[in-house]
DNA sequence: ATGAAAGCGCTAACAG
DNA sequence: CTGTTAGCGCTTTCAT
C-alpha cells in the first residue's frame, strides 16, 4: 500500500524526522520504556508515523545494540522424522514471540556432525537446543551460549539436558509382555553410539530381566533410522530369533517397528498371532498401523515445550537449569498379544 | 579449552591486536578477500591468532555492516504435517551453508495468519519461504525482501511462486478410477480458503468429468487438517455419499485418508472391495497404510529444494526468478480396486 | 521530557 | 600490502 515492493526500509530516523523528534525518543517508545519519559502526545504521533512509513525495528541492529541475539538454534538429526517435527512444534508454541526458531540439520548425511556443531557455534544465537545428540560429538563440543541438551541420555557432565524417563514405561512394559507369555525378546536398534539409544536398551535390559525376560544379544543392528532398513534387515536377523524362541520384538525407533510390520506382512507373520511388536516413539501414525502399535509414548511435544521453558529462564536469568525429565508412558494397542506357543 | 564456558567472545579487534595489524586486515582474511592483499605471513599469523583465541565472526554485526541478513525464514502452518517437514528438508538441504534456515509458525491454531506474517516481516530475512499460504493471506502481504511462494495454488499476481502442476497426475488418476469402473466420486477437503487446496479440486473435477465421472459437490468439508477431523465425519457424510453412489473417495490431503481408513474400518467397510481411497501428498506412510494408499505424490522434497535454488539465485541476482512447477504424479497402491457393484 | 553522543563488531572505500 | 575512516541502525547513558 504504502511502499512498492522492495523499497527501502523505514528506519527510525525516517521516523523521527517525520516526528520531529530524536531518534532516542523513537527508540524508547518501541522498547516499551516511554511511560512517563516521552509526552503522551509525542508517543500518539510517534505511533501514528510508525504506522504511516511501515516501521519496524531492525532486529540486527538491535541485536548489535544490546549484545543479545534473539534466535535460537535448533540442532535436529532429521526434520522428517516425526519425533523431531513434534519436537520443533513444542518448541515453536513454548518460545516467546521474540525469539526467532532457526533449525540447523546436517548438511548431507543422516545425522548432525560437528560441522553442523560448528555452525550452530558460529551463528550468533542467544540458545541452542541440541536434540539426540551423539556422546562422541559432544567431547569435542563447548557451548558459547546457553545449552540444552534433549534426550541424551542421561546427564551428561557439565550439560544441561533434559531427559525422557523412561523408567517407569520400561517396567510397565516388561510387565506387559511377560504378563503375555513373552519371554524371549528381540530388540532392533541402531548402530551409531547415541546415548539416548543405549539408555533406552540399558533400561529396558534391566526391566526385562527383573521379570525373567530377556533381549538378548543379537539384536538387529541399523546404520539409518528408517523404515526401509527395518524391513530389510529383519528377514536375516529373523532366523537367529527364531531359534532363540523370541515371540516379541521392540524396536528402538517407531520408524523400525513400520518396517518390521512390512516385513511380517510380506514373511505371512500375522501380528500379534505370531509376533508381538512394540515401538518406541508413539507417533501419531502409531494407532493407524494394522494392527496398531504398542508403543512407549517418548512425549516428544513436551520435550519441546519444557526446552522452550527452561532455555528462556536460563537466557534470561543466566542461571543453569536443574535437570529435568519428561515422563515416557506405555500406549497399549492391538500390536501385543499373547505369545505363540512354541 | 581455551576459555570456560560463556567466557567473553573474542572479536576481531582481539585478534589484530594479538597479530599486531588492523582490524581491517583481520576482516579480509576472514572473508576470503586477502589474495594478493595481505602478506602470506600475516594470514599466517592472523589464523594462528583466530585458532588460538576460538574467534568466529559476529554474523550480526557482520550482517549489519553488509545490510544482508543471512538468515531465510520458512513460514509454515504446521510442522508436524510430514507434508511441511519434507518441505524443510528439501530447504535445508538446497540451502547454501551460509544460509540460516528459521521457522515460523503459527503460536497458536492451526494455520498461520497475519501475526505470524507480520513476524516474518519483521525479522530481517534475506527471503521468505511462504508454504500453502492461504489467498486471505497475501491480499494484506506486501514483502519487502526476495519471497517465494510455495503451493499457492497457481499464480498469484505480484508474487513469485513454485506451484506443484497436479494436471497429468489428475488425468491419470481419473483414468485410473473410471478404468476401475468408478463413476461418483466423494471428496474430503478443508474448509479454509487455500488456493492450493481449491486447485486440487478443480483441476481434478475437470479431469473427471472429461472422462464421464464426477465428485459431487457434497463434499466432506473439514476445519482442521487432522486425521481425527476425518475419522469423525465420515461416517456422517457417508449417508449422503451412499444415496449418490459413491464407490471412491479422494482426500484432498493425507490426513484425511487416514481418518477415512480408520472409519471405513470401525463401519466395516473393506477397502478397497467396498470403498476405493486415494489421498493427496504420498507421505512415507501412505505405504505403510493396510491397504497401502493409491496417492498422488506432490514432490514435497522437490518442493523445498527448487525453492532452495531459486531463492538463492533472487537473493543473488536480484532479479526475480521465473514462475515454476514441480509436477505431481500418480502412485498406484493397493487402496484402489474395482468399483463395487451397485 | 528530550536530544547528543558513544559505541555494539564488522565491512568497504580510500589513502598511503 | 596495510591502516584509517566512516558508517550499518539501534540502545543507552548523560546532559540539558
Amino acid at each position: 500500500m504504502h511502499s512498492s515492493p522492495l523499497n527501502r526500509r523505514a528506519t527510525a530516523r525516517d521516523v523521527a524526522e517525520r516526528v520531529g523528534c530524536s531518534i532516542a525518543t523513537v527508540s524508547l517508545y518501541i522498547n516499551g520504556k516511554a511511560a512517563g519519559r516521552v509526552a503522551v502526545a509525542t508517543q500518539q504521533r510517534i505511533e501514528k508515523a510508525i504506522a504511516e512509513l511501515g516501521y519496524r525495528v531492525n532486529t540486527t541492529a538491535s541485536a548489535l545494540a544490546t549484545g543479545g541475539s534473539n534466535a535460537i538454534g535448533f540442532v535436529s538429526p532429521d526434520p522428517t522424522n516425526p519425533f523431531f517435527s513434534m519436537v520443533l512444534e513444542g518448541l515453536t508454541t513454548g518460545l516467546d514471540d521474540r525469539f526467532a526458531l532457526t533449525v540447523l540439520m546436517p548438511s548431507h548425511g543422516n545425522d548432525y556432525d560437528r560441522p553442523t556443531l560448528q555452525r550452530a557455534l558460529a551463528g550468533d544465537f542467544a540458545g541452542l537446543v541440541l536434540a539426540s545428540p551423539g556422546r562422541y560429538l559432544l567431547d569435542a563440543f563447548s557451548p558459547t551460549c546457553p545449552t540444552i541438551l534433549l534426550d541424551a541420555g542421561g546427564s551428561q557432565a557439565g550439560f544441561n539436558s533434559i531427559d525422557i524417563d523412561i523408567t517407569t514405561a520400561a517396567n510397565e512394559l516388561a510387565e506387559h509382555l511377560v504378563g503375555l507369555g513373552h519371554q524371549e525378546i528381540g530388540y532392533v536398534r541402531l548402530s551409531r553410539d547415541k546415548a539416548s539409544l543405549r539408555h533406552r536398551q540399558e533400561y529396558l535390559d534391566q526391566a526385562l530381566a527383573r521379570v525373567g525376560a530377556s533381549l538378548g544379544t543379537d539384536h538387529l543392528v541399523l546404520d539409518d533410522i528408517t523404515v526401509k532398513a527395518a524391513e530389510l534387515a529383519f528377514p536375516e536377523v529373523w532366523e537367529t530369533w527364531k531359534v532363540r524362541g523370541v515371540t516379541a520384538v521392540i524396536c528402538g525407533d517407531e520408524l523400525y517397528a513400520y518396517g518390521v510390520l512390512k516385513a511380517c506382512k510380506a514373511l505371512g507373520f500375522s501380528v500379534p498371532g505370531d509376533l508381538s511388536l512394540v515401538a518406541f516413539n508413539d507417533l501419531p501414525y502409531a494407532e493407524l498401523m494394522d494392527p496398531p502399535l504398542t508403543s512407549i509414548n517418548l512425549s516428544a511435544r513436551g520435550l519441546g515445550t519444557a526446552a522452550a521453558a527452561a532455555l528462556q529462564r536460563y537466557i534470561e536469568t543466566g542461571r543453569r537449569p536443574a535437570r529435568q525429565t519428561v515422563p515416557a508412558s506405555l500406549v497399549v494397542r492391538a500390536s501385543t498379544g499373547r505369545a505363540a506357543s512354541r
